[in-house]
DNA sequence: TCAATAATTAGATGATTGTCTAATTGATTA
DNA sequence: TAATCAATTAGACAATCATCTAATTATTGA
C-alpha cells in the first residue's frame, strides 16, 4: 500500500497512468507528452512500476509499457470500506501499536 | 485530488483516519495512540484537515476530529474510472500540456 | 562495423517532508 | 489569579523526492 500510494501521489505520474488508459506507449511517446526531461519520465516509470501499476515489456529497442489495474483493487476495497462502516482493513506496515 | 494523494501517502495519517472510522476523538486521545510526539501527530492532523478528510471542532479546551468520507467520493470516481475504460475525469492542475 | 537512436543509470542539487524539542495560546479549576 | 492541562505554532534537522545534465547500455540500420 505504501508503494501505491507514493506512486500516485504525484501529478505526472498520474497523468502517465491516465495516458496509458488509452493504449500502450514506449517510454519516449509518454516522454514527449511531457516538458520534462527523459531521464526524469524514466524516473516516473520505474516508480510506478515499483507500485504494479505499470508493467514494462522490451520490444527491440523499445520499451513498451502498459497499464496494470490489478493493483488499484487494494486501494478500492480500502476506500470502499469507509462507505461501509466497520469493515476496515488492515494497513501495513506495522499498526501493532495501534492494534492493541 | 493533489492535497488528497498526499495526505493518504503516509501510514501514520492513514492509521488515524482508520481510527476514526470507530468514532470522534480528539487530539490527545489520537496521539496517545502512536509512538510519536504530540506535535508531529498535530501536524498530521493538520494535512488530513487541509485534504479536507477529517473536520475539527473545538469543544472547550479539546479539539475533536471526525471523519469526512465526502472528500473520498472525488478518489473513488477516479479509481473506477480504471475499470470503466475511456472514462478518465480531469486530473487537475495543469494538463494542458497533455490534452493539447 | 560504426553511427544513430531509445532508454536507463549515475550523480548532483534544491525543495519538500516527517520528526523532534521548546515556546506559545487558550481553557479549566483550585 | 495562578497553576495546570490540551493543543498548536515555531524553528531546526535529517531524509526523501523531483528534477536536471552527463554518461552508459543496448539495439538498429547504413
Amino acid at each position: 500500500m505504501n508503494l501505491l500510494f507514493k506512486a500516485l501521489n504525484d501529478p505526472t505520474r498520474r497523468q502517465i497512468l491516465d495516458l496509458l488508459r488509452a493504449g500502450d506507449l514506449n517510454a519516449g511517446e509518454i516522454a514527449e507528452q511531457f516538458a520534462m526531461s527523459k531521464p526524469s519520465i524514466s524516473h516516473h516509470l520505474d516508480l510506478l512500476r515499483q507500485a504494479g501499476l505499470v508493467e514494462s515489456t522490451k520490444q527491440g529497442q523499445f520499451i513498451n509499457y502498459s497499464l496494470n489495474t490489478t493493483v488499484l483493487d487494494e486501494l478500492l476495497g480500502w476506500l470502499l470500506s469507509f462507505q461501509k462502516p466497520d469493515t476496515a482493513p488492515v494497513d501495513s506496515p506495522s499498526n501493532h501499536l495501534i492494534n492493541h
